[in-house]
DNA sequence: CGGCTCCTTGAGGTTAATCAATCCTGGTGG
DNA sequence: CCACCAGGATTGATTAACCTCAAGGAGCCG
């Protein structure tokens, strides 16, 4: 692949967008570009890890499965954000990867990226940046999880109108099952309290797209 | 304080035992020791955020509080950790932490910390690691989290005895209430389910000191 | 039209939180 | 020495949440 469009790529994405271009320069030596089917498993928990990534196209989630069958979704991760930060520190990945759909992504090898550290520290600061706002994120999802399942949706959807900057309307971005794997449960649970949020008259559904009607209550049920 | 003992403490913390010499002495230049009394809260979920700390003595917990009163553990701190990393990243803490006896911190200020990073690069591959190392860890809480509370219950324990080096026998290094609050669960459900597990036969309780008869059993249970 | 997949609805069972009562255990003072 | 108390820990009964299994729709594509 052409440097100059590796390098493109990489000041493309949020994280690295403030990195001057001999930085970005030599990062583009060691980012390892990488094409993803959609469906494909980018690696599973537990698989030995030397890598993470960046996805700079498409759509990847990490989640966890269970014996049961059973799977939450931890992050879904969109283009410009990287994912498996966590090798850093571990020998072995603690959940899995999915590109959710034909996705385009960029391999760090730790070792190396650990060299470039050193060599342009610029550069550490700006993933230490990036895992204190994943901690802070992993950090909601516990305070979430501990929550019942209606107040983990409202939560969701505040979020979502604030992501897509509209007060009062948002669309969903995923599959409901998906939102169910997302919110820790399963897709009968999260259809009955949307059921009950339309019956009490907070939201209104149509398809994929939804309208907040009472704000304020949803806002009180999000605390729990 | 006298600066070599700072440097000392500093040494003494596994996160920067690794250091050089020079390394130390400039991270003790904006290392501010601080005395905390038992039970004094060293930030609450909320406050805006400056600062991340390093624990040299004593014992701190990080935790969530909830409108109903309840809260949950995230960490239990122990000396030769930091703790409110995330602070790199928000303005606010995502979490409060108290001391749990008399303890003894260090205060790094943000600002002054990046500064030192860029500095000395090394000191940030070792918070980094750090952070990637905490990111495992709330992995693993949230995993837990989706599983039974007796499935929560039984990994605790296993990793209990793994800590302190023993295959079959352990202590509660802290009261139950406190161990219900870090199983995400409240004091009559963790009862009930030592409870059982004492009359399955898989451990054995006196006081605070429990033996593992049946770890098969119990390895089991932990999976879910 | 069949065969998909996704979503919804219903009935039933399990888990765990809640509320209330009781039981320890260590400390206190008569 | 013992009654008494306060706190945590346990136990029981009740209730609510939510997962499971099973059975329908609704839309989509060959």
């Amino acid at each position: 692949m052409d440097p100059a469009s590796v390098i493109d790529d990489l000041r493309d994405a949020p994280l690295f967008a403030k990195l001057l271009d001999g930085q970005l320069a030599k990062l583009a030596t060691i980012a390892q570009p990488q094409r993803l089917a959609g469906g494909h498993t980018v690696f599973l928990q537990g698989d030995f890890a030397d890598a993470f990534f960046l996805l700079s196209e498409g759509a990847v989630k990490v989640y966890k499965t269970f014996r049961d069958g059973r799977s939450a979704t931890l992050r879904h991760v969109v283009p410009g954000q990287t994912f498996a930060e966590s090798v850093l520190y571990a020998d072995t990945y603690p959940s899995s990867a999915e590109a959710m759909e034909d996705s385009h992504v960029y391999r760090f090898a730790t070792s190396a990226f650990r060299n470039l550290i050193l060599d342009e520290p610029e550069i550490g600061v700006v993933l230490l940046t990036t895992m204190a706002q994943l901690m802070v994120l992993l950090n909601q999802r516990i305070e979430e999880l501990l929550l019942p399942v209606p107040a983990r949706l409202a939560r969701y959807l505040l979020e979502l109108c604030a992501a897509q900057r509209s007060p009062t309307q948002c669309r969903l971005p995923i599959a409901k099952h998906e939102l169910a794997a997302r919110l820790g449960t399963v897709p009968e649970t999260l259809s009955r309290a949307l059921n009950r949020f339309v019956r009490g008259g907070l939201i209104a559904v149509e398809n994929d797209t939804l309208v907040v009607l009472n704000r304020p209550a949803l806002e009180r049920l999000a605390q729990q």
